[in-house]
DNA sequence: TGGGCTAGTAAA
DNA sequence: TTACTAGCCCAT
């Protein structure tokens, strides 16, 4: 038995499997127990298997008498550090995840993997002792590499990529090799370089974002959040309080929605920041690259540290602050597998890290508001916009016995015609991509469904097909009725490829440009798309909520939206919010240059009070409305609510899973105040990709009254013996889809 | 008799 | 989750 001191070396690793608890091992034969360090990674033998695990602890005892020992040691250095692996098991805890998933979901592919971590290692080039001492006239003859001994005797070593970056010639730097002035060594890994970009100056802070900044703590832990106005500068906030944290010798983490992260962005920050190092973490990296940028920001080599979801999750050795951009984004919740939300998350680490944490959005979830006028939250404004632009007018065109074309009524195509003849741009949200969401026989009644959800096909004309938007079922289009034969069809509905139809006709001295998941296959497609408009040209621009986020278009004068009714009636208590969040964020879009903008909201109940107070007082009444109905309701965020979810292809069997899991709870904790279950229920979409789905609902005053009883069920479920059925613990659910 | 299937169970 | 085993059917 592998000792150290005299005690016995057992190692207590978190196994990739779904199974809520950690694994014993004994330290690999031929591995000396000093090496070993928590947060290495290790190859372990699991079944009859070999996994990648990663030691979570060393301790002297185990529950168990017979231990197989490790295969292998990774790393030789921990790639979690002490605070990150402590972060990470509140993470499990809460969630009721099972720890190896959630060091698997926090690791790149490549390192998930088993790569060791030092093929990504970097080489750096720097002076040997003799290279420094040298007399400046010695490289007199030799200017290329007289500048080269001379920044690297100013600023330390550099890597290759950053000589390469700065344009020192490699016949410079063998030259000073070849000489014994300079050598190169192994050293941290360096991320994938940032598109370059002119280094900007800071503009001008106006009086409020001095105001917010001086708000927020320069250390210490402290959560805000920032209200801020579309336009009203609060990527500029993001920015200085990033160089605060640079400036002490800290690393800065912003996090972005899934669709946020565009070169743009990450550009404006390269600018900015000319002198610090930016990895990117996003899923449009190759894994190798991804693996290289995770690395750069847990070694610490990198300052900079911008991602999506995932990017919580990664180890930072010495952050200073972290920030969320549109907070409110359904993206920062992973909808399955270990469900955590990255936005939650990140208040828990900058809690535990001391250090500020800012969310910021124009259009909060009613999460971080209730936090904000709860006084959690430190609640900080932008009311103004920036520069000159003014806030843009809103009008309700009612539909209802309206002579419609294609779903618009004839004044907003004037007013898109008037606004194209002036020379400025048009933007149409429409937030269904195909052509039009059913296909139904005028004679019998036939409607083209999915075999495997339970939902209608959606039809893309162009394409000739029929798919399923749930499932991503599809068929080619039928001519006919496969009932009755009929060749009578119509398309129910319009989406963006059948207003594209019309307003390409319509318009057609102007580009008419689609954006949606079909036009953009891939990021530059996005970007390509958007150029014309980006150089100012009039256009019309007509897509779904792609085009709602983040892009700074002046042009847009007009902002159409074609159908405000959609989340005002659904079974989903959220469905008022985030359409709320969708029109606030559309809206924005229009008039953001020196041009007012106008907004026009096509509405079948023009009446709808939730619709009236959206339009007439803005997102933030809207939202603080719903806070009251939803206190009333007794709905998160007033409770805590955690979903129970279960599906099979045999719907009776999820039921009945779900009816005795409520019963394991209530014998618990039995109804009350304090707790309560609803369901279980079908999900609003009650099969998908051939599976029947239910939840069971529980809501409690406190969220740690929830995690007791959500343990205890994981462990009676985890000894479920169905397997066609699936389950999971949905804590802060966001979807009761 | 053995190949191929399913259901059940263990994984340190 | 994967990997294995025991038990079963049925074709050879």
């Amino acid at each position: 038995m592998a000792t150290n001191g005299g005690q016995a070396v057992i190692l207590r690793l978190a196994v990739p499997v779904p199974l809520r608890r950690l694994f014993d091992y004994l330290p690999p034969a031929d591995t000396d127990p000093a090496q070993l360090v928590p947060g290495q990674r290790i190859w372990v033998p699991f079944g009859g298997r070999k996994l990648v695990a990663v030691l979570v602890d060393i301790v002297a005892e185990s529950p168990l008498s017979e231990l197989k020992p490790a295969l292998e040691l990774i790393d030789k250095r921990p790639l979690f550090d002490d605070r990150s692996r402590a972060f990470l098991r509140w993470a499990a805890d809460y969630y009721q995840a099972p720890a190896g998933e959630l060091y698997a979901a926090a690791l790149p592919v490549a390192l998930r993997k088993g790569r060791p971590a030092d093929h990504w290692a970097e080489q750096w080039l720097q002076l040997t002792t003799e290279g420094k001492g040298l007399p400046h006239s010695a490289l007199a003859r030799a200017p290329k590499q007289q500048a080269l001994r001379q920044l690297l005797l100013e600023h330390g070593r550099h890597s290759r990529t950053r000589l390469k970056e700065l344009g020192h010639p490699t016949t410079a730097t063998r030259a000073l090799v070849d000489r014994g002035l300079a050598e190169w060594q192994s050293g941290p890994t360096v991320p994938p370089p940032i598109p370059a970009a002119e280094p900007a100056v800071p503009p001008q802070l106006n009086e409020e974002q001095q105001q917010v900044l001086a708000a927020v703590p320069g250390e210490g832990f402290s959560a805000s959040l920032l209200e801020g106005t579309t336009g009203s500068g609060k990527t500029e906030v993001y920015l200085r309080l990033m160089q605060r944290a640079l400036d002490r010798g800290q690393q800065a983490l912003l996090l972005v929605p899934e669709i946020g992260l565009t070169p743009q962005t990450l550009r404006r920050i390269a600018a900015r920041f000319p002198e610090h190092t930016i990895a990117a973490l996003h899923s449009g990296l190759a894994d190798g690259e991804r693996a290289r940028a995770w690395l750069a920001a847990a070694s610490g080599q990198a300052d900079i540290v911008i991602g999506t979801r995932s990017a919580i999750l990664t180890p930072l050795p010495r952050p200073g602050v972290v920030l969320v951009d549109e907070e409110h984004d359904a993206s920062f919740k992973q909808q399955d597998g270990v469900r955590y939300s990255a936005r939650d998350l990140a208040v828990v680490l900058a809690r535990n890290a001391g250090v500020p944490v800012l969310l910021g959005s124009a259009t909060p979830s009613l999460e971080s508001l209730h936090n904000a006028l709860s006084g959690r939250y430190q609640h900080l404004r932008l009311r103004r916009r920036a520069g000159d632009a003014k806030p843009p007018q809103i009008h309700v065109v009612p539909t209802l016995g309206q002579q419609l074309e294609e779903g618009f009524a004839p004044q907003v195509l004037r007013h898109i015609g008037d606004t194209l003849a002036r020379g400025e741009q048009a933007l149409v949200f429409i937030n269904r991509r195909g052509f039009a969401p059913a296909l139904t026989c005028d004679d019998c009644g036939w409607l083209a469904d999915c075999p495997h959800c339970s939902s209608k096909l959606t039809l893309h004309r162009r394409q000739r097909q029929l798919r399923c938007h749930h499932c991503d079922y599809r068929r080619p289009l039928v001519d006919s009725c496969p009932q009755c034969h009929s060749r009578s069809l119509s398309a129910l509905g319009g989406g963006t490829e059948r207003s594209e139809e019309l307003l390409a006709g319509r318009f057609a001295d102007f580009p008419v440009i689609r954006v949606d998941r079909d036009t953009t296959a891939s990021k530059q497609a996005l970007d390509r798309l958007l150029a014309p408009a980006r150089a100012g040209e009039p256009c019309l621009l007509l897509g779904t909520q792609m085009l709602a986020k983040g892009h700074h278009l002046p042009r847009v004068t007009l902002v159409v939206i074609q159908d405000a009714d959609g989340g005002l009636f659904s079974a989903d208590f959220r469905a008022p919010e985030r359409t709320g969040q969708l029109l606030e964020q559309v809206a924005g879009r229009a008039g953001r240059g020196e041009l007012a903008g106008r907004v026009l909201v096509q509405s079948r109940f023009p009446e709808h009070p939730l619709l009236q107070l959206l339009l007439e007082k803005g997102y933030g009444a809207f939202a603080r409305q719903l806070l009251r109905e939803r206190t009333a309701a007794q709905l998160p965020p007033l409770r805590a609510m955690a979903l129970v979810r279960a599906e099979c292809e045999e719907p009776r069997w999820a039921e009945a899973f779900l009816e005795e899991a409520r019963g394991h709870l209530e014998a618990m904790a039995p109804s009350s105040p304090q707790i309560q279950y609803l369901g279980p229920v079908p999900a609003l979409l009650e099969r998908k990709s051939g599976r029947y789905r239910f939840y069971l609902q529980v809501t409690a005053e406190q969220r740690g009254q929830l995690q007791p009883l959500l343990a205890r069920l994981c462990q009676w479920a985890e000894g479920n013996r169905n397997r066609r059925l699936r389950w999971a613990v949905d804590m802060d659910a966001q979807e009761l889809s």
